[in-house]
RNA sequence: GCGCCAAUAGCUCAGUUGGAUAGAGCAACUGCCUUCUAAGCAGUAGGUCAGGGGUUCGAAUCCCUUUUGGCGCGCCA
């Protein structure tokens, strides 16, 4: 909601309560607790511009029918002064109020006013928060869940700062660990086989293309001379060179893809810091470790236990989880994972974020409980770390599904994606469908040029604004700002319905940042384009009536505000021409 | 078995902390360019909100339950 349109609704509110107090003191209605009610948009707009349900709310405390209650309520609220011309009681005991024109004036206002900082808002307090996104193992290409978490976390991350917070974005590359251990097996089976083609392929290893590429890659350079080398000394040198190469690759498709990391983070140096070693020292001065078949384990039933109790979850409920503990140092001398994984969230938290987002894939969920539980066990605020679990991309082609795979090596690629369709229509339909739910990426419809494409109806919009504009210009008519007088010929009602989209775009963008859920204002800039284009068939911007051309053209520019921040946002063209 | 997420028009999905006649895009059908971009607009058709109970003035929305699908429950990440 814009500032004028936050006030109007505050307002409004105290206006009730005073009126429904007011009502009491006169005995019109009985004495008692205000209800609680809420003030709404209706879905209809017939139904006014503003509803609410006080009357229906409170049916229990006025013991009287709501209609009536609502006439009561009506004859005691002062409307004297407002932005209100009207007010009516409706259906079942709905009070409806209408904003007068003077009220569409101030929000055009307000939109020329602050032009590129329009939308903005305070929500978030200067709050610094680290957005973590995609952080794809460098063992292979990214794949489709790549994108979809890379369009999704960046959006998100511009969604946050839109709101007022200080938002950072960061990509963790897991550089160390079992899964190097795997790509360092896999790529010398692949380095040996070209000399040896019996040389056996480790039975977890990776399958993927791109393996044997790097290998040869590797012959290229160095020949044979690893191939009578100790095993040791061979599959470090090729992890040294692939490794590079994979995470030069991430970073070429990630800027492709305009996502731009403030910072890529080797979990190599959380080993190499001895940050690793010291969270686990941390949860054993904490009594949290104990040793059973020469690991070390983390007493995950037990801190979890005693946080769900705290939220008030009931024991059974607790047992029927079946909570388990985990291991942090394998038997063999490595950390696992999950040791690093502390280590990195909290080296997080040190760095002075105050809030911590983690976009991961749905297949992670079961590590959302015991990470948190983790932190809050070494002594920070685990329900500072907020997880996105985003529901896996299937991917049809040809209405077929292609199962994805790093191991078949099958699968469609990020960077094969990118080749096919634009990166705006990428960016912009990954961010249709909701991250919690499962999406199928129809990669025939992405890769289609035309109006199919719901982000060439956005930009369209935005380029027909820019062509009135043109066009307006090139007869020698130039945009000036309009009186109040002027602003309030602007009454038809596909002009209203335009300036009510238009004055909530800080309130979606707080409702988006609120439910880290970016793809709300996706939704919102559609709507706000088909607003437009109703507008613009209904009513011809070019007429006879200066100052009616000239309040339209004041509607045309904050629209074009609009959209253009929110392209902008997104790192969307935003074209003039289309 | 236990847990998490989901089920809404032929398809893909919205539905704003319980509200008024459940919406949009695509697909289908019918109209609208001698006037600012037809990548657009208007209209028609399409629904047992998975099924069944419950809570209340009022349920797609909250609770219980059944069914179906995805995912997870590793000294993998």
């Amino acid at each position: 909601m814009s500032k004028t349109n936050t006030n109007v609704t505050e307002n409004l509110r105290k206006q009730i309560e005073l009126a429904v107090k007011a009502a009491m003191n006169k005995g019109q209605l009985p004495a008692g607790e205000l209800p609680s009610f809420v003030i709404e948009e209706p879905a209809d707009r017939s139904h006014g511009d503003i509803a609410t349900n006080v009357a229906m709310a409170g049916a229990r405390v006025f013991r009287m029918a709501p209609v009536k209650a609502a006439q009561i309520i009506l004859e005691n609220l002062d409307l004297e002064n407002s932005l209100f011309e009207k007010s009516e009681i409706a259906g079942p005991g709905f009070i409806n109020f209408f904003l007068s024109k003077r009220y569409f004036a101030e929000v055009l206002r307000e939109i020329e006013r602050e032009g590129d900082r329009y939308g903005d808002s305070d929500f978030g307090k200067g709050e610094r928060v680290m957005v973590e996104f995609v952080s794809a193992n460098p063992t292979g290409p990214m794949h489709l869940g790549n994108a979809r978490g890379g369009a999704l976390g960046d959006c998100l991350a511009a969604v946050m700062q839109k709101a007022g917070y200080e938002a950072y974005r960061e990509f963790y590359v897991n550089d160390a660990g079992n899964q190097i251990e795997k790509f360092a097996g896999s790529l010398e089976a692949r380095y040996m086989q070209i000399f040896d083609a019996g040389f056996p392929f480790p039975e977890d290893g990776y399958q993927g293309a791109d393996i044997i590429e790097r290998a040869e890659q590797f012959k290229e350079e160095f020949g044979d001379q690893y191939v009578q080398a100790d095993p040791a000394d061979r599959r470090k040198a090729l992890v040294d060179f692939a490794l590079p190469r994979n995470i030069k690759r991430m970073q070429d498709d990630m800027s492709k893809y305009k996502i731009h990391f403030d910072n890529w983070f080797m979990e190599s140096t959380l080993h190499e810091s001895g940050a690793v070693k010291a969270v686990v020292d941390t949860l054993r001065e904490k009594g949290l470790v104990y040793e059973q078949d020469g690991a070390i384990w983390y007493k995950n039933k037990e801190v979890c236990t005693e946080l769900l109790l705290k939220e008030g979850k009931k024991q059974d409920y607790i047992d029927k989880l079946e909570l388990k503990d985990d291991v942090l140092i394998r038997s063999n001398g490595n950390p696992t994972y999950f040791a690093a994984d502390i280590a990195y969230h909290k080296n997080k938290f040190d760095r002075g974020f105050e809030k911590l987002i983690d976009v991961w894939g749905a297949d992670h969920h079961g590590h959302v409980m015991r990470l948190k539980g983790a932190m809050t066990a070494i002594g920070y605020d685990g329900g500072k770390l907020d997880i996105l679990l985003m529901q896996l991309v299937k991917l049809v082609r040809d209405g077929q599904i292609v199962t994805m795979s790093k191991r078949t090596g099958k699968a469609i690629q990020l960077r094969d994606l990118l080749d096919e369709v634009p990166v705006d229509s990428a960016r912009f339909i990954f961010n249709t469908r909701e991250a919690t739910n499962q999406m199928d990426f129809d990669l025939d419809l992405a890769i289609q040029q035309d109006n199919q494409n719901p982000v060439y109806y956005v930009q369209y919009a935005h380029a027909r604004i820019c062509s009135i504009l043109r066009n307006l210009e090139s007869e020698g008519v130039a945009v000036r700002s309009c009186t109040d007088d002027e602003l309030c010929l602007l009454g038809a009602p596909e002009e209203a319905e335009l300036i009510h989209l238009l004055s909530s775009f800080d309130s979606e963008i707080v409702a988006a940042a609120r439910d880290y859920d970016p793809t709300k204002v996706t939704r919102y800039v559609t709507a706000v384009a088909t607003g437009f284009h109703k507008f613009y068939n209904a009513c011809r911007v070019k007429c006879d009536d200066e100052a009616l051309m000239q309040a339209r053209l004041s509607l045309c520019m904050a629209t074009k505000t609009v959209i253009k921040n929110v392209l902008d946002m997104f790192n969307i063209t935003c074209p003039d021409r289309m």
